[in-house]
Parts: structure tokens; sequence; C-alpha cells
DNA sequence: AGATGTACCATTTTT
DNA sequence: TGGTACATCT
């Protein structure tokens, strides 16, 4: 069959060979027990996987379905088919190219009941998991202050990914097991009984099915004879063992198991990556080979010597060193800033600077440790009118209104799923409280029945009070209907009806909120959406698995992240604010995972640098608002890390103005910004930044005193904690502040 | 059942 | 500071 896009005569395989370097060219065609690719930044390892895939295919090594390639996301998985499909001629539908969870999951359906299941299982996501969790925890008594939600969910999710039986965690977290096994075994009842699975349960039953039935492991090590796997720094436990069961023998040798990844960006440690899946391959597989992908396509000499330098700096790693033979470029610019404020206005003049020079806003990125750091610039762009894009927001199938339209359709197709009920049974308000809602539960729990069929019982009965009866049987009636539809009715129709009829619609219509507008567009486009598969059923199969949104507006808009989201994409200018300690490095995580964590942090820094093709802008304030009161913040450690003959340190002038006599500036320095053509540029070394960070002031300040700072004027000291100080602003109200920042009033004029 | 008030807290996030 | 989850009022 010929897909409706055209495709290229595809190329021989001569031809896709000779485009590689010697290095790509070799893990390409090393095809004959295990391969780990360590791939650097920048070094093409997509394009390597992808070849090897046509490489297989092409020289009739396997059938397109004996050959499973996975990655960690849908938007990867679809580049990949997309490329394989150029590079062979073929359509890929139907192969095993996808997430490891869609492939689990379509192992999951066809085994569905040797673990208990039907086929038809739903998947839980996030939302409905802690639904679950906190039902539960309520019918166990269990205060849900001291005990969240959340924390059990992660605790369970924990175990999940390490991919055994929780029973058998290590010794130092007995407490905690002691604590949770009883709600994670409540939990999985309740699943079985929803005829339900989370994320976690895919791999999970998946590696059951493999470990407890010899038939099933046969079957499905003889069907893949060659397995891809990209990102492998980012797989957990549970994903090891699941690729070992299919591609270890029993006599302990190793089957062809080819493994991209790059332990240098394995920032996803967090949510149970296990990096050092990656560091152990080559025990792991007997025989394994490695092969190092080290020249670098992307960024200029100055960009990967500077993140070199930094990440030579962490120990976990097997050790890469990236080369280029392009330019040297120009050195990494650090800012010194004020406050955060200053830092956005630098950021937003920077990117008009850069436009005007021409380059273009899509090819301009501002990375942020963390999410809640994205407003400050949100703010600046939005008032100078910088367009502008933030990437990683709620994504299409996490949004209420998508959420809730699933939810009826989930109902509609399958009567059992009680979770979806409970979502729509009062959306829009139909007077259903909490009291109903526990009547409704009583009777299903009672007499063993879905919430659909106790809510038919107790209205049958004559049951609620005559208003709530009254709208209840027209819902019920409804409902009904859209199922008796269900058979013959196009499943957008039926959407589109469901919605209208339930007052769906009308709800988002009324409401006089911004977003409604946008809330209707996002329905539309769910039916846009759904109009791709053939059946309900399809859709829902997929829709929890990989809905997506797509963007495009057609301006050029610079786009704003964080580092996480940033992973795999690349820029010609990166931005990279918000370089102070406690924010990155973040304290939380110095503080919960020590020297690991501060690895981690550091692999971020350099998964950062490496975005940039052409150029880094890094900075820092000096002071921040953050929850509300002024914080003093120092440069982050990454700074003095980087390689100082690639950096370009630059203050903003009266920057380190103090009366510490090492730190007077220049008297250049301060008057300099008059002249436009030679900015001002203190001599401040990298070194100097460690010393700059570690300045203490030498007078203690009392309660009462008059002090002066330089961007809050005078004040009164209100409080004296060690060096942190309350002041009293004449002019600016309350704040704290460090007292290397503020001097004696009488010593104003010295300082500045 | 819905509106209003208040205490609390505050990374990263894919599937 | 700003959002959210829960308690209390109407």
């Amino acid at each position: 069959m010929q897909s409706a896009l055209s495709i290229p005569q595809a190329p021989s395989d001569a031809e896709i060979l000779e485009s590689l370097n010697p290095a790509q060219r070799e893990a390409v065609e090393a095809l004959d027990g295990p391969v780990l690719v360590l791939a650097g930044a920048g070094t093409g390892k997509t394009r390597v996987l992808t070849t090897r895939l046509a490489h297989i295919l092409l020289t009739g090594r396997a059938s397109p379905f004996q050959i499973m390639a996975v990655t960690f996301t849908n938007k990867a998985a679809r580049e990949m088919q997309e490329r394989v499909a150029r590079l062979t001629g073929q359509p890929t539908e139907g192969w095993f190219l996808g997430t490891f969870h869609s492939i689990a999951a379509r192992i999951l359906r066809k085994h569905a009941e040797r673990v208990g299941l039907k086929s038809t299982f739903t998947i839980l996501d996030a939302d409905d998991q802690l639904r679950l969790i906190k039902q539960i925890l309520e019918a166990e008594n269990v205060d849900t202050k001291r005990t969240p939600p959340r924390m059990v969910l992660a605790i369970i999710e924990r175990w999940k990914d390490r991919g055994l039986p929780p029973e058998k965690v290590p010794a130092d977290e007995a407490a905690e097991q002691g604590r949770f096994l009883k709600f994670y075994r409540i939990y999985q009842d309740r699943l079985k009984t929803l005829n339900a699975v989370d994320f976690g349960d895919l791999l999970l039953h998946n590696l059951t099915l493999l470990q407890n039935h010899a038939d099933l492991l046969q079957e499905y090590q003889h069907r893949f004879r060659y397995i891809l796997v990209d990102e492998y720094q980012d797989t957990n436990v549970a994903q090891y063992l699941w690729l070992r069961l299919l591609m270890l023998n029993s006599d302990g040798s190793a089957r062809n198991l080819c493994c991209v990844g790059d332990e240098d960006q394995s920032i996803y440690g967090w949510r149970g990556a296990e990096i050092g899946n990656i560091l152990r391959f080559e025990r792991d597989f007997p025989g394994a080979k490695i092969v190092r992908l080290e020249e670098n396509y992307r960024s200029t000499g100055h960009i990967l010597g500077a993140a070199s330098g930094l990440i030579a700096r962490n120990s976990s790693r097997l050790g890469k060193t990236l080369w280029t033979t392009s330019e040297e470029g120009a050195p990494l610019r650090v800012q010194s800033l004020w406050d955060g404020e200053s830092e956005a206005r630098f950021v937003g003049d920077e990117i008009e600077s850069l436009q005007r020079k021409g380059t273009g806003l899509s090819q301009i990125a501002v990375l942020v440790r963390a999410g809640f750091q994205t407003r400050e610039f949100e703010e600046r762009f939005l008032s100078i009118g910088l367009p502008y894009r933030v990437i990683g927001g709620p994504r299409f199938y996490e949004r209420q209104e998508i959420r809730d339209a699933v939810a009826y359709l989930r109902v509609i197709s399958v009567p059992e799923d009680d979770l979806a009920f409970e979502r729509i049974i009062n959306l829009p308000k139909r007077g259903v409280g909490t009291a109903s809602l526990q009547l409704i539960h009583q009777r299903a729990r009672q007499d063993s029945v879905p919430l659909t069929e106790a809510l038919r019982r107790i209205l049958g009965e004559g049951g609620f009070t005559p208003k709530l009866r009254t709208t209840l049987q027209g819902f019920l009636m409804h409902y009904d209907r859209w199922r008796a539809r269900l058979p013959d009715m196009p499943h957008t129709e039926l959407t589109e009806l469901v919605l209208e009829e339930s007052s769906y619609t009308a709800m988002w219509q009324n409401e006089k909120t911004p977003d409604a507008a946008g809330r209707l567009e996002n329905l539309k486009e769910l039916i846009n959406a759904m109009a791709e598969f053939d059946t309900l059923q399809g859709f829902l199969e997929h829709v929890s698995l990989v809905m997506e949104a797509h963007k495009d507006t057609g301006t050029e808009q610079a786009s704003l992240m964080t580092l996480h989201a940033a992973k795999g994409l690349e820029f010609d200018v990166v931005f990279l604010p918000g370089w102070e300690e406690e924010i990155f490095p973040s304290r939380r995580t110095l503080e919960e995972n020590g020297v690991k964590g501060l690895e981690e942090e550091r692999r971020l820094a350099y998964v950062g640098l490496t975005r940039a093709r052409k150029r880094i802008i890094i900075s820092h304030a000096a002071n921040r608002l953050v929850h509300g009161s002024w914080t003093h913040a120092i440069p982050s450690r990454f700074v003095a890390e980087l390689p100082e003959k690639h950096v370009d340190v630059q203050a903003e002038p009266g920057m380190f103005a103090s009366h510490h006599p090492e730190f007077r500036p220049s008297r250049h320095a301060e008057f300099a910004t008059a002249d436009f053509h030679h900015p001002p540029r203190p001599q401040i070394t990298v070194e100097g930044y460690a010393r700059v960070v570690e300045r203490k002031s030498e007078h203690r300040f009392r309660k009462g005193e008059r002090v002066f700072h330089q961007k809050f004027g005078y004040g009164t000291v209100a409080l004296t904690d060690g060096d942190k100080l309350e002041i009293e602003f004449d002019h600016s109200g309350a704040k704290k502040v460090m007292a290397g920042f503020v001097v004696p009033a009488d010593k104003a004029s010295e300082a500045s």
C-alpha cells in the first residue's frame, strides 16, 4: 500500500551510509550483538539510530515487525517514524516504533487476561490516580494533611519505576514500606476492579508476563531480533529489566540491542531515570561494543569548550571528548545584574538588539531552571511587545475541557468507568454534591455494580430529592440515547451531540472568563483530532498515550522554557538567566540528593549550554523577589566552573560597589555607561566571583541603625539574623537584605 | 450547594 | 507574592 504522502525514492543502502562520519557509520554497521552508542550533544545520534534501522531492513536482516525501536516521547517517536519512512520508502504503521509505554500497552492488550485484566483496560492519568488515592486514604481514615495523596502516589510510582514488587524494597526503606505497602495493595486492587492500569503498570505487567509465562518470553524473544533504544540514560529500572528479558539469552549472552544515549544528559533522575543503566551497559550486556560519537556539528568552539570544561567536573560519567571543526565564535557572556527586574530588562533588550542585527526570534531561547522563573520574562516581553511562546505548559490532553469531554466519551463507551462518571456527573452543575455522590457510591458498593448502574437503580426506586431526581432522570435519558447511537453514528458527530446535549458547551459559552473562548476552540480541535481515528474506541485507546496539541502560529517567536523542556532542541542564541546559588543548582536538589543531585544539576547546565549553536548569554541577579520578600542571591558555582578562557564577564555598573576595599570598582566601571561604544567592563574575573560571593560585611549592624542600600536607598534596620537583615526602607518598605549589600548610612557617600 | 475566607506552600514532568 | 486546597458561612 502506498501512503498518501509522496515519498521520494528510497536511497540505496550505500547512499545512506556514505553521508555518515566514520564513528556514526561504525555504530550503524555493528549489527551483531549489543551496542552502546555514547553520543554527545549535537553529534547526530537520532540520525544514527534511524539509519541503523533502515540499514537492518535494507540488508534484509529483519522484517519491520521483528524490530522494536523505543523512544521516551511521542515527539521523538514521530520524528523517527518520519525519517524511517523516508529512508525505506515504506510507511511505518503497525511497526513497533514508539514510546516505551505505547509499545508496552500494545503488548499488554494482547495478553491482558494473563494478568487478570480485560483487554479493554483503561490507562489512568495522574489526575485519576490522585483521585483514586485520595479516596483510598479517606476510606482508611488517614489524615491527608500528614499523608498527602501526592506523597503516596510518588512512593507508589517510585516502587513501580524500580520494577520490583514493593515487598522487596531495600532495607533502608523499610519504614516507608511499613507505612505505605497497605495503600499500594488497596490501590492495585482498586485498579483491578476498575479494569485500569497506570503508566507504571504498563511496564510492570509486561515484566510479569515475560517472567511468569515462558511461552510469551520465548515468543517475544524470537520475535524481536533487533531492539533500538533512544535516550538510554533516561531508562528506569523497570524499562531496563524489560529490555534485559527481551535481549538476554538464558545462557547470559546478549542479542542485538542497540542503545543510544549520553550520560551527561541524564536529567530525569528525580522521576526514576537510573543513570546507572548506561554506566553499567558493558557489564550488563556481555560483549557489548561501545561506539563514541564525539564530533559535534552544532556549536562553536567556545561553547563546546565551556560545556566540556563544566561537565568534566562530574564523576559519574563514562567520558567523551567532544570536538568540532567549526569556528571558535564568541566567548560566553556572563552578565551580573542588580535584580530580577533588570535581568528581564537586559534579556529583552538583548533580544531586540539581536533581532535588529538579523537573528530570527525563532532562533532565540531563554532557558530557566524552574517554571516560576518564566513570569518575570513574560511580563517584560509583553510590555515591550516582544513575541514569545512558553513551551511546556499544560498539554492538550491535560487541559480541563479536554479531560471533561474525554470523560464523557469514556463513560459512554464503557459504563463501568467509574472515575469518568464521577468527573462528569456534576458537570455542568446539576446539583449533585458530595452527599448525593456518596449515596450513589454506597449503592454501587452494596450491589457491586458500576456507578452508572447504581444511579439507575436509585432513580428506579424513586430516590433523591424531587428536583435532583428530575435532572438526573434527564441526564440518564440522554446518556442512554448517546449509548444507543454509539454503533451507528460517526464518533465525531456523536461527540458534538454529547457536548451539546449535556450543556457542556453552553457552560463555557456562558462563562465570562477570558480563557473560555480558547476552551471552546480546544473542544473543536479535539473533534478534529478524533477524525483521524476510525472508531471511538480507537481514539480513546490512543488518547491517554499520544494526545498532543499542534501549535503552529505563523509568527516568529522567541522561546521561553525550562531547561528540561529544552532537551533535544537547538537554537542560535541561548539565554541562561538565573544562574544563582539556591536557584541553579536548586537548593532542594542539593539538600535532598547531595553530590548526586549536584551532578544532575550540572548535567542540566550542560544540556542548557549545548543547546546553543552560536551564542550564550548567562546572567544572574544579586537580588531577587522570592515569595514576596527580597532575597540576596550569589552567583551560581557553575559560573566559576566555566573555563575562564571561554567566558567574558560583565557586571552592571555599581554592581559590586561596596565599602569592601577589594571590590571597590574602578572609576571607569562606574561611569562608563555613558560611553556607548565602550561598554563598561569592570575587572572582575571568574575567580573574583568566588571572593565576591564570600564577601562578608565586617560591620555588625544593629536594630535601629540607619543604613544605605544601592537600590532601595536609606532605611532603618528592623531585625538582624546573622548576616541577614530586615530593613524598613524609607521609600521602598520592608525588605530582607544581606548585610554585605548595605552600608551604615554615614558611610553611604563613600560607597556610592 | 455554592460563595467567600484563610492557611499554607512554593523544582524539574513524560507517559 | 500568588495559587490552591480546605473550612466556614449563607
